[in-house]
DNA sequence: CTGCGTTATATTTAACAAGATATAGCGATA
DNA sequence: TATCGCTATATCTTGTTAAATATAACGCAG
């Protein structure tokens, strides 16, 4: 999360981020790996604060973005809802359309700063 | 800043946030009152938060955003360059398009939420 | 030459966030 | 039924950030 030119979207629920950068790629993560814990490694951030992320999308969306399996061969799991990867899809779309919109003026107001 | 429903526009600088949705009101607030304890006062944020912010500012970019005076018959004062209202404008300019760009998904986004 | 309102900054204090650690439950599997 | 990896907390400690407080400099005005 360094130095990024581009507009971040953020969409807040009471107070709290429901989502933003770094849950949409909490979200990818858990997608990939199956589990919390395994995304919270890959992400460098402890598994309490990744639960907690969770934890706050699902309780900010209408039904849960993660669902989650304890137990089991593999320990239990964690997957993201159909719901959950149309949530991520809109996001990024959004994401997407904001930043092409000001390409060319971000470049230009860089050169407004130091490097 | 409670609920938004926008996207938030960020402009990042070595980590620390260079301009955004708060600085660019604190520089409407300076432009307005013509200090930055009057404009902290107004912004209801203490004058140490505001003055770093300035700093950060001025830090950032190749030349201040605001010039302050020490002394004088009204103790001093700031005021926002003419750089600084180029910059100002320039990501107001940008807000708008962003959010523009992504108003009617905004839209359907926010059904997805609790309310 | 004192008072005023402001900028500017240092120092201390408090609030909050993050991290570390611990523990329990789960259920397939061996 | 013992083991394993993961979820799901609770609790305690630490670290970071923000707020509060204090002080100095400045220069005009009275």
């Amino acid at each position: 999360m360094g130095d990024s030119l581009q507009p971040q979207l953020k969409v807040s629920f009471r107070k709290s981020i429901a989502m933003g950068p770094g849950k949409a790629a909490l979200l990818d993560a858990i997608s990939k790996n199956g589990s919390i814990s395994a995304a919270a490694r890959e992400l460098g951030m402890s598994y309490r604060r990744a639960w907690i992320l969770v934890n706050t999308m699902n309780n900010s969306f209408l039904s849960p973005l993660v669902e989650t399996l304890t137990g089991g061969k593999r320990g239990g799991g964690a997957r993201v809802t159909e719901f959950g990867e149309e949530v991520l899809y809109q996001y990024r779309s959004m994401e997407e359309k904001a930043t092409k919109s000001v390409r060319t003026e971000m470049r230009r107001f860089a050169e407004y700063m130091r490097d």
